[in-house]
DNA sequence: CGGGGGTTTGAGTGAGCTCAACTATCGTGG
DNA sequence: CCACGATAGTTGAGCTCACTCAAACCCCCG
């Protein structure tokens, strides 16, 4: 249940931004948790849920979304292995959103007040979860301005080449094409669009060859015409290492 | 320069949220800092720059946006007294987006790395500055799903029960009036809208009874109403106390 | 009293929506 | 192995919400 290496991907995203020397590292793997294999379409949490835990992705991948008050639905991000995908809901009082598997899952629940002990007792893991958490809003940022400001085409384009890049840095990417666990109406609730205009889009897109569809799978077929259609830079990603001193703190 | 209160609206709206002791405040109080007074719709932070300060904004009004490749413009955030507008700048290595002033405005510059340097040394600090980025992406979702999934009215009903809940928590709205201080063109940029529609809209809603304007001051006449059909509620914008126990990391 | 930023109004257009039907794929049980 | 149902994707036709373009209008300020 809790072998030693079980939140090595979780060490692993974590590690890609921030620097984790072996203490912090050993450190984060020795969490306590608990597992659970979760079905595709599951719910992990509940709006309004006050949870006590926190969810960290090992494998699938997960999404969390709001309902509207006349029942649309808007996603508001998608999660892949490796990802913390509810530390706002244990940490703030109530869960502001749902989280729910898109595939079967692997899914580790961290006690919250274990998570804040580490983050406060260590600085290199406190700054690491911080920074975390303010990627998480870049990219929020970047999916405002997306539905906000672009039309269906560029939106689309620009979310797949988002999906290709994350899947590439977290290692789940084999060769140019990749298959999007999603269904059209998921990604229209992505998007902010239909799925009936997804799919006319998704078309769009394929007759100008600037990606190439078999079944679910999905394949980018000219990744920088695609990335100029959608606007797409990889920048509010923040996929480098990120260079906060913490030499400063050690004082 | 550094009077001992002049953080003090940082201070008072971290405090909101998080528990911060005595010590805490007065760590938090004797910052490093350099002010400056930024005149209305001057640029704090541009896109793409590297920046070693963080800003706080003790006074006015400032918003943070992003231009998207056909020239259009999202509005991402809107700031008042005591927010800290661009920690996600400083602490990742490059700025993803703009931050630029709506009213006057005064501005405090803080050492990226003291701040850090604060969080990794006092838990309840690093613990308040997480909590504040959390509540910053749990804005940010309600906007995604706001553009995303709600029309035109029921939109501009929701950012403006936002604001009178934000301004009211900062202490800033004398009364059920509050002077907005942003153009039609600058809520259309919230709104992704057009002005001419957000002009309507807001026509729509003073038809209606539930606000009323004079020149460029705005008054919610029906609070419940207005929030009724904004489909409004409070509580993604997490204004309670949260009770993250910090007594673990003691340990 | 003239100019400029912001707001208001009107008329026509179009991107994306709704409704509805049809097709393809796949898993399951007979 | 086929029949069936369920889920997802595709296509067409018509509509509407929000957009564009264009022209006042208003108010504040110099």
């Amino acid at each position: 249940m809790m072998s030693a290496e079980t939140l090595a991907p979780m060490v692993a995203k974590l590690a890609r931004r921030s620097c984790l020397d072996e203490e912090a590292r050993a450190h984060l793997l020795a969490l306590p948790h608990s597992l659970r294999k979760i079905e595709a379409r599951q719910h992990i949490v509940r709006q309004g849920d006050r949870a006590r835990h926190s969810a960290l992705l090992l494998d699938g991948f997960a999404y969390r979304h709001k309902i509207v008050g006349d029942g649309g639905r808007q996603i508001v991000s998608v999660h892949m292995k490796g990802d913390l995908v509810d530390l706002q809901n244990s940490f703030l009082n109530a869960a502001d959103h749902n989280v729910q598997t898109l595939t079967d899952a692997l899914v580790a629940f961290v006690p919250r007040d274990a998570i804040a002990a580490l983050a406060a007792q260590n600085a290199q893991i406190g700054m690491a979860l911080w920074i975390d958490t303010l990627v998480d809003g870049s990219i929020f940022r970047e999916w405002i301005a997306n539905v906000g400001r672009r039309d269906a085409r560029m939106r689309t384009a620009h979310i797949l080449c988002e999906f290709a890049v994350r899947l590439e840095a977290a290692g789940l990417s084999q060769g140019p094409s990749y298959g999007l666990p999603m269904t059209q109406e998921q990604l229209a609730d992505v998007l902010g669009l239909t799925p009936i205009h997804v799919n006319r889009t998704l078309k769009g897109l394929e007759r100008d060859g600037l990606i190439a569809r078999d079944k679910r799978s999905l394949r980018i077929t000219n990744r920088a015409r695609l990335a100029a259609v959608g606007d797409f830079s990889d920048q509010y990603l923040h996929l480098e290492k990120q260079s906060v001193s913490l030499v400063a703190a050690a004082q």
